[in-house]
DNA sequence: CGTGTTTGACCCGCGC
DNA sequence: GCGCGGGTCAAACACG
C-alpha cells in the first residue's frame, strides 16, 4: 500500500476504542440499556440507510432504462431517414453514447457503402469497445500532459483543439502495435487543476510495472461520476490521481466498471474511500462528535 | 547512439 | 467544392 492508503488511514476514525470501553463496562444494568437504545438507533439508521440505497439504486436503474430507450429511440429514428453515407466518425466527438450510436448507422443501400460502413464500423467497434474517461487531479501549474496509470505510453502529437484552450496530448501504448491503446490527455476546461484523460481500447497485456502502478501516483479510484466535481477533484492536491470516471451510459463500460470493483484491491480503495468520505463529511463527523460526547456523557452519569 | 518527445505537415471527416 | 478542425505521421531534436 501506498501513501494514499496510509492518508486515508490517517483522516479516519479510530471507532474501536469506544468498542473496547463498552465491553470493559457491560456489566451496569444502565450500561446495558443504554447500549440496547444505541444499537436500536443505529440499527433503526442502518435500515434508513439501506431504504435511501435501494432507492437510489431504484432511481438510476430507471434513469438508465429512459436513457436505453432514448437511444434506441435514436437509432430507430435515424435508420428512418434516408441519410447521406457518414463517413469516418471521429471517436473525439462521440462521448456518452459512442456504441450505442454505432447500430444507428448500419443500414445503407450502396454496396460500395456497406462495404466502407461495414469496415469502418468493424474499426470503430474495435475501438470504441471501450471508451473510458478518467480524470486526474494535478497541480494547475503542472503543464505536462502525464497521467501514471500504470502503463506506459508513448506521446505521438499534441493538438490545441478549439474548443479547450490547453493542448491535447496524444498517446499510444508502448506496447503497440500488438496493443492498440490509445489514450488522449487533455486538461479540464472549467478546471485546469484537473486531467480528462480518454482511453480507447483495452489493453491485451497486463500493467509493464505492478511496482509502479502500486507506488505510482494515482491508484485512487472512483466510479460514477460523469464530471469532475470541484468537490471531487480538490479531495487531495499535488498528486495526479483518477477522481472520476466511467461512463454508464454505455453497456460495455458498465461491465468494465462492475469488473474494475470485483477487484480485491478496488475494492478495498473504494472501502477506503467510503471512509474518508465519511469522515470528511462535516454532517457525518459532527453526528459523530455527537454521539461520541453524548456517549460519554451517559458514561459519566452512570459511574456518580 | 538509442530512445523518447516535440512539432509542423499532412490526411480525412464533416459542415456549409 | 472548400475550409475547418481533430487525429496521425515522421523528421528533427533532446536527453541519458
Amino acid at each position: 500500500m501506498d501513501q494514499y492508503s496510509s492518508s486515508l488511514v490517517d483522516t479516519s476514525l479510530d471507532l474501536t476504542i469506544g468498542v473496547t470501553r463498552m465491553r470493559v463496562e457491560e456489566d451496569s444494568p444502565l450500561q446495558t440499556n443504554a447500549l440496547v437504545d444505541e444499537l436500536n438507533r443505529v440499527s433503526a439508521e442502518n435500515k434508513k440507510l439501506s431504504e435511501m440505497l435501494t432507492l437510489m439504486c431504484d432511481n438510476y436503474n430507471v434513469l438508465r432504462k429512459q436513457l436505453m430507450e432514448y437511444v434506441n429511440k435514436s437509432n430507430m429514428a435515424e435508420r428512418d431517414q434516408i441519410s447521406p453515407p457518414k463517413k469516418r466518425k471521429s471517436p473525439a466527438r462521440d462521448d456518452a453514447f459512442s456504441s450505442a450510436v454505432i447500430g444507428g448507422v448500419s443500414e445503407s443501400s450502396s454496396t460500395d457503402q456497406d462495404e466502407y460502413l461495414c469496415k469502418k464500423q468493424r474499426e470503430e467497434t474495435v475501438v470504441k469497445e471501450k471508451v473510458s474517461r478518467v480524470y486526474y487531479k494535478t497541480e494547475a501549474s503542472d503543464t505536462t500532459l502525464v497521467v501514471k496509470d500504470g502503463y506506459q505510453w508513448r506521446k505521438y502529437g499534441q493538438k490545441v483543439t478549439r474548443d479547450n484552450p490547453s493542448p491535447r496530448a496524444y498517446f499510444k501504448c508502448a506496447c503497440a502495435p500488438s496493443c492498440s491503446v490509445k489514450k488522449k490527455v487533455q486538461r479540464s476546461v472549467e478546471d485546469q487543476s484537473v486531467l480528462v484523460a480518454t482511453y480507447e481500447g483495452e489493453h491485451n497485456h497486463p500493467m509493464p510495472s505492478q511496482v509502479d502502478s502500486n507506488n505510482g501516483l494515482n491508484r485512487y479510484i472512483s466510479l460514477g461520476g460523469s464530471a469532475p466535481t470541484s468537490a471531487a477533484a480538490n479531495k487531495r492536491s499535488n498528486l495526479t490521481e483518477p477522481v472520476t470516471t466511467v461512463d454508464l451510459t454505455e453497456s460495455k463500460k458498465v461491465k468494465s466498471s462492475t469488473s474494475i470493483v470485483d477487484f480485491p484491491e478496488v475494492q478495498k480503495l473504494l472501502v477506503e474511500q467510503m471512509a474518508s468520505s465519511l469522515t470528511k463529511d462535516p454532517n457525518f463527523t459532527a453526528a459523530l462528535a455527537a454521539a461520541v460526547t453524548g456517549r460519554l456523557y451517559q458514561q459519566n452519569q452512570a459511574e456518580k
